[in-house]
DNA sequence: TATCGGGCGTTATAGACAGCATGTC
DNA sequence: CTATAACGCCCGATA
């Protein structure tokens, strides 16, 4: 089918497609078509990746939009997020708006409503259902991107429940789910009614093997030379092999430390072959790479792409991440060994993917565990990028024959796992029920269940029972803490109704029981008539099930237990018994969390926290952030107790948000004071707002380290009457003491060359 | 005498959503 | 309970 033949699209639609030079849809994108995405029918479209499965839902989108109405696009990371909003902002050239909300991007629900297609996570649009966003019932189509993502324990039941929710809102919804070729793609589509289009076609031919011994099995049976040189590791010798053929290698790992040393190895073979400009370039992205941040993770990472090799995974800072995704996605990079995270995240594509672990540590299975087919396949799926490479090639390595028949049986010809519900699970239902209770979704347990029988969960299963038993040990849980009550019973029913507190969880979007930690916390305090200090809340705040724990590592135990006891009075509610209780472990991982966040907020540096917990610096940032929210719904939540404790978990959370120790709370109150500026003007005497107005503005100008224009604009943003500094020198003496504690920090100022010399002269003494 | 390499025990193990209200170095 | 790779340490061989 041609594109020129598409209807009911808006007029430059296919203009559009024409200029990117698509004349013809793809096959399963012309099945879509057949199969009604344009006139408003329900399609699961369960295709390879890379394979047009994005157009399928801009037909399904626009074509709700030509008719006067709008479209959600629901997608599983913020990364994809953003992604997604700057591939359809080019519609705006045809009259289509486009925004994005998810948890730290655009919040407002009302300009949200102004746009024709809103991109959103799934947690964003279960919360916007949750807060009663009118312009929810609005949308015409809603686009579930990745649906396979169902499946996950920890994350599919909200996307399940949530798309359950918006087609119970509206009846006549469009429901367009785009999926990773999986094992039951039909009882996705059974499930929302929709038309399957169900195809392994690829625009690329992606060519899957297995490396062993000096040759590459390919799945057509067919076998290619390519031996590994002495002391010389598969990975490196298949790396060398397709850059001698021009492409770039991307490679998978099972940990983050294997991916770095693999990226310092990797980037042996790559660095001869770049050129003078490609070094250049490079040299230009790694000192974007250590201004991100100054820790090791961050210099190692710089290191490897001087080279022409990054790593990739989730202790790296967001920055850092999109700068390595970018640099390999203009060639730049010739190899990245990454974790998983690169194979969910945002298209990466590349000539060639190498498999190299197919096992990973799982704890809780007590060992190695092999990756789901599913997994291996969204990995593979990465090779071959369209319009530039002449096919993919994703290879998986054997380390002897017996392995060589083992991966092509377990992964090359094997069929991805089917989809299943992971609904029927407390920790899911707990916050779901009370959402839809709270939300008014169901106002008695037959309503709850009624809901629930919508579910993709109902639609997999024959007997409710589990479900339902589940449900009630839910409700029961519910009912105990205070977030629901129970009214009449009319005959069999009872009735259901959040209570002023539930109301409040469920729009904080906290799960119950990390709300329940926090009430108990909060009011043992408030009852023994305690202000929380910072670590109490810390602790307090680390060990709801909301956050992620630091993992204890050996020595760790003697170091926390210690520190337990000599902190002891700090903390929120009894400890466990050291010796009886097995939450005594648990509890010690949040209290290693919790010292990070103290760290954090005493002003510790980024690369001293690091180095101390072995974490990179994403994770401290992403401790810092769910700390930080969580803080903030504590703080909701002592003031609809009237605990009265609300200004003390206040002073914390803008002490971890900000980094800094709590005489700065002031400057850093100030627009464009941080904590690194907040503490150089407080060590140079100025301590307050007030002092900003006041101070001789030559010191304030050589506390910034000279910045003119900084410097303005802060003393603007503080209300200084005449913040002017025309004519202003900086200080030396103050410049000179900032630049001494930032331990030969690596600026000269904007206007003079000379404060180097005098940082020179201080360095030598 | 300094350096290298093999053998062996020890150690550590992927990922990342949400509230609210706007801005770090 | 299941694996694997890297690393630190010790020892002995080597130039």
């Amino acid at each position: 089918m041609e594109t020129a033949e598409l209807e009911r699209v808006p007029p430059g639609f296919v203009e559009y497609l024409q200029a990117q030079g698509i004349e013809e849809l793809y096959p399963p994108q012309a099945e879509a078509v057949e199969a009604g995405v344009t006139t408003g029918e329900n399609v699961v479209a369960s295709v390879p990746t890379a394979s047009g499965k994005t157009l399928i839902a801009q037909l399904g989108m626009l074509s709700a939009i030509d008719r006067g109405g709008r479209a959600l696009y629901i997608v599983p990371l913020r990364a994809l997020a953003s992604e997604k909003k700057a591939e359809f902002e080019a519609f705006e050239d045809f009259g289509v708006s486009v925004g994005v909300s998810t948890g730290n991007y655009e919040a407002s629900g009302e300009w949200l409503a102004e746009k024709d297609i809103v991109v959103a996570t799934s947690e964003k649009v279960d919360s916007l259902v949750r807060n009663g966003a009118g312009w929810i019932e609005d949308i015409d189509c809603v686009v579930s991107d990745e649906v396979h993502l169902i499946d996950d324990a920890s994350r599919g039941p909200t996307l399940e429940v949530t798309l359950a929710k918006l087609r119970q809102l509206n009846p006549n919804l469009q429901t367009v789910a785009l999926s990773a070729t999986v094992g039951n793609a039909d009882e996705i589509a059974d499930w929302l009614d929709a038309e399957l289009v169900d195809s392994t076609w690829r625009p690329i031919d992606l060519k899957k093997g297995v490396h062993f011994g000096n040759a590459l099995h390919l799945d057509d049976g067919t076998q290619r030379e390519l031996p590994t040189r002495k002391s010389e590791k598969q990975s490196a010798a298949i790396v060398r092999d397709t850059l001698e053929d021009g492409g770039s290698s991307l490679v998978f790992v099972n940990s983050r430390r294997n991916a770095e040393v693999a990226a310092r190895r990797l980037s042996d073979v790559v660095e001869p072959s770049l050129s003078p400009e490609e070094r250049e370039q490079l040299e230009s992205v790694a000192a974007e790479i250590r201004d991100v941040s100054d820790t090791e993770t961050s210099d190692d990472l710089a290191a490897a792409v001087e080279r022409g090799g990054a790593f990739h995974h989730a202790g790296l800072a967001a920055e850092h991440r999109s700068l390595v995704e970018d640099a390999f996605r203009d060639r730049l990079l010739k190899v990245v060994s990454a974790t998983p995270t690169l194979a969910a995240g945002v298209n990466t594509p590349s000539r060639r993917v190498i498999v190299r672990d197919w096992r990973r540590y799982d704890g809780t299975a007590g060992g190695m565990q092999p990756l789901d087919v599913l997994e291996v396949h969204q990995m593979m799926g990465r090779a071959g990028r369209p319009g530039r490479d002449p096919y993919g090639e994703a290879v998986l390595l054997a380390s002897n024959h017996d392995e060589l028949d083992e991966l092509f049986d377990r992964y090359v010809y094997a069929e991805p796992e089917p989809v299943r519900s992971k609904l029927a699970a407390e920790p899911a239902l707990r916050t779901h029920v009370l959402a839809t209770i709270a939300s008014g979704f169901a106002r008695s347990r037959d309503a709850l269940l009624g809901f629930l029988s919508e579910t993709l969960h109902a639609s997999q299963t024959d007997d409710a029972d589990q479900l339902e038993a589940v449900a009630d040990s839910v409700i029961e849980y519910l009912e105990r803490n205070e977030f629901i009550e129970r009214g009449e019973s009319a005959s069999e029913d009872v009735e259901l109704s959040a209570t002023g507190l539930g109301h409040t969880v469920s729009r904080l979007y906290l799960d119950p029981m990390s709300a329940a930690e926090i009430v108990d916390g909060l009011r043992d305090a408030a009852e023994n008539d305690r202000t929380p200090t910072p670590m109490g809340l810390y602790h307090l705040v680390a060990r709801t099930p909301d956050m992620y724990e630091l993992y204890l590592k050996s020595g760790d135990r003697e170091e926390y237990t210690e520190l337990a006891y000599e902190r002891e009075s700090e903390f929120l509610g009894a400890m466990p018994s050291e010796f009886e209780d097995v939450r005594f472990e648990d509890w010690l991982a949040a209290l290693k969390t919790a010292d990070m966040l103290e760290d954090w907020a005493e002003e510790v540096d980024e690369d001293r926290i690091t180095e101390r917990f072995g974490i990179g610096p994403g994770d401290v940032r992403g401790k810092v952030d769910t700390a930080e929210w969580l803080l903030n719904a504590a703080e909701q939540l002592a003031a609809d107790l009237d605990l009265g404790v609300s200004p003390a978990i206040r002073e914390a959370r803008k002490r971890v948000a900000d980094g800094i120790k709590e005489e700065l709370l002031e400057l850093a109150g100030v627009r464009n004071v941080g904590r690194k500026r907040a503490r150089r003007l407080f060590d140079a005497g100025i301590e307050t707002r007030a002092d900003l107005r006041e101070a001789d503005k030559s010191v304030v100008l050589g506390a910034l380290r000279g910045r003119r224009k900084t410097a303005e604009t802060i003393l603007e943003n503080a209300g200084r009457r005449d913040p002017t500094l025309e004519d202003v020198t900086a200080d030396q003496d103050a410049r000179a003491a900032v630049e001494r504690s930032d331990d030969g920090g690596s600026g000269a100022g904007e206007d003079d060359a000379s404060a180097d010399a005098d940082q020179a002269s201080l360095g030598d003494f």
